[in-house]
DNA sequence: AACTATTGATAAAC
DNA sequence: TGTTTATCAATAGTT
């Protein structure tokens, strides 16, 4: 169909090349076209010129995806295979577990259990005092431990109030005897046993 | 091109349409071998029938998957990859979710609390107790439906043993009466304000 | 499935 | 790239 025939081997000459392209891509681009209408078939077509130009076509309301999902279910082809299969598994199977926990957590809350069977609210009942008790259990240490920081405060507060107490004694005698020398360090009058430790308070265990 | 010019409109006569799929398609596919050498073009073509049966072409030395992979490049539409990342995305947050949850059911059943704030195990035991609560009110619920279905069971054997004891007082009287008429139905002889009504415990509400 | 009159596609030229 | 035109190819209707 031309001026003249031609053979169906690859033209050589680059321009004419590239004509012919654009030619014949547009009459297979109409010919799939046509046959979508006349005969109501689907085609995805696509072709990419020998300079990498991709055109495509695709048969009316189909999506060339929907198109290749169902090419992959003729063939057999795992176009998008195993991987696509197990993510939506996956998928699936952690909702339930979601579902699950949702409900359990629900009913943990005293949600939704109005369609429980006894049996179920008992077992309900006690994972919730066993919560309870173990939740109070953890605050019970709590308060033991404030209150062996407070006992340690109290020690360090004597301590202190100690030392205090002696170094005015000491201040006292110092001026009675007029020996008053001005900004001395009293502390190094004070007996070793008596100097203030640091104590490390152990509250900070929770950040 | 044929014998007479036809419109591009959907063939109706089934087995003409059939014909002209077939002629087509084999046009097509001639159309797409042929530009593939004359152009060395790269051809993906994927055709169904209205039947729903499949042929399809592809250029020398590729695979339709190649190609296709070709076509995801070009177009940027990250098709499958697209559909593995939104697969992929909701996996990973299903599972937070999951972890999440799974956590607040671990906190709620006592475990793992060693690590919470005063503040956080305070309002887990308020969550608890309100959960408790909430199913002891529910438990209550069932023992009073218990107690009123006890207590109407009591009513219907009252109403029976009434009934009974006057049967039998009948009958004492029919027999020293000397009219005693064997297999006789006592029951009509009953007032009918005695006669033992059909109760419907609601107990059933939870099945 | 084969035939053929006709239309449609397109190679070459502009 | 778009148009024209002579020619060939595809195919609609027929057998």
């Amino acid at each position: 169909m031309g001026r003249g025939k031609i053979e169906i081997k690859r033209i050589e000459n680059s321009t004419n090349r590239q004509v012919t392209y654009s030619k014949r891509k547009g009459g297979i681009v109409k010919k799939a076209k046509e046959i979508t209408v006349l005969c109501d078939a689907q085609v995805s077509l696509v072709i990419f010129s020998s300079t990498g130009k991709m055109s495509d076509y695709c048969g009316p309301s189909n999506t060339l995806v929907k198109l290749l999902d169902r090419y992959q279910k003729s063939t057999g082809n795992k176009l998008w295979d195993a991987k696509h299969e197990y993510l939506s598994n996956e998928v699936e199977r952690i909702k339930k577990e979601n579902d699950n926990m949702q409900i359990k957590l629900r009913h943990l809350k005293g949600e939704d259990i109005t369609s429980l069977h006894p049996k179920e609210l008992i077992s309900i009942e006690e994972a919730l005092q066993n919560g309870v008790t173990a939740v109070r259990e953890k605050q019970m240490e709590f308060l033991k431990m404030l209150k062996k920081n407070e006992r340690t405060l109290e020690e360090e507060n004597n301590h202190l109030t100690c030392i205090l107490h002696n170094q005015q004694l000491a201040n006292v005698r110092e001026i009675e005897n007029g020996h008053y020398q001005g900004g001395r360090d009293f502390s190094t009058q004070i007996p070793l046993s008596f100097r203030v430790q640091p104590i490390q308070p152990n509250l900070q265990q929770n950040k």
